[in-house]
DNA sequence: GCTAGCATGTAAACGGTTACATGATTAG
DNA sequence: CTAATCATGTAACCGTTTACATGCTAGC
């Protein structure tokens, strides 16, 4: 998640780590904010596979900054992650959502409906949490609120998002 | 969340390691399995800080079963657990989920009601996600569908969540 | 005879978290 | 002068994932 996301802002424009770590943070870090020593050893690891180089920038600020530009392997490696996203990039809903604030690199429109199909069928398949075995869940602890909750809140999401991915769907389809 | 999870489980009852793995297969595999190599780790460690013992019962089948029983200072543990949920706990759908699930255990309602509480100021807070410092997520990429999908489907489902937490706060409170 | 399910683990690699560490500039 | 912001990192620890490893029983 913090990877594709990397990619994914670098993908738009050339950035140094310290801006980068704003915009990812804009992006999810309300879920779970992106530490320093999360983000540079990331970009580390990126910088070692080839997939970004660094430039040296003397900034405004004391620091010299490390201008991060994608590769032309960092480019690909993005567009390959999007495209082959399965298991829990399509299933847990952090990492779903990431990818799909860089789907639009992800230039055509056939590829990208395949992505989303494949979240359409996770979401569609019986096999989530609102079902055990083959019944939907019993009442088990009948008089649990938060169990209630949780199955409420489930199935209001699923809802809502089922919707607008048969929408979009049919709007890619249609172009 | 894979710990409070087995804390969760036997909480309810002892259960020996396939098992509990089923459980939470059941509760939470959805989104992301659970490996033996996750669970059986977990299941030491927390027997090494005390939380639990382990029986050896002969099973049915072949391998004997290992039966996983709270100590008190593991039924302590998970009444901590839930009530001092914070940060990534509250902030983080998959584990807020897996919590909500177990929030029964914490039988007093006003400690539940002050765990809601929390979640309620998270997704009240104007800081999340639709929100660029102090107005509302500038539609840049304007014709992005997939950002605009993000956007929908989080109002959505916080809208839903909203609901379903005022409501249940306020049966808590007249109780 | 074979596959699926029951039942339990280990080893290595990888990635994320917590805590530590530095230093300059700008606004109050 | 002091706090916030800019800007970059390292070290140790911990937990997860991937791959490997074993062996019995029940049903087809």
């Amino acid at each position: 998640m913090l990877e594709l996301s990397i990619l994914g802002f670098l993908y738009e424009t050339p950035l140094h780590g310290y801006e980068l770590r704003k915009r990812i943070t804009a992006l999810t870090g309300h879920v779970r904010p992106v530490g320093e020593s999360t983000l540079y050893p990331a970009i580390k690891r990126l910088e070692k596979a080839g997939l970004l180089v660094r430039e040296t920038q003397p900034g405004p600020a004391a620091a010299p900054r490390q201008v991060l530009t994608l590769t032309s392997a960092g480019r690909e490696e993005l567009r390959r992650r999007l495209a082959d996203a399965e298991g829990p990039e399509v299933t847990d809903e952090n990492r779903w959502f990431a990818l799909l604030a860089f789907l639009r690199h992800l230039d055509d429109p056939t590829a990208q409906a395949t992505v989303l199909r494949r979240r359409l069928a996770f979401l569609e398949e019986p096999a989530s949490f609102f079902y055990d075995g083959d019944r939907p869940v019993r009442a088990e602890e009948p008089d649990d609120p938060f169990r209630h909750g949780v199955l409420t809140i489930a199935r209001a999401t699923t809802q809502a998002e089922l919707t607008w991915l048969r929408t979009t769907l049919a709007e890619l389809e249609s172009s």
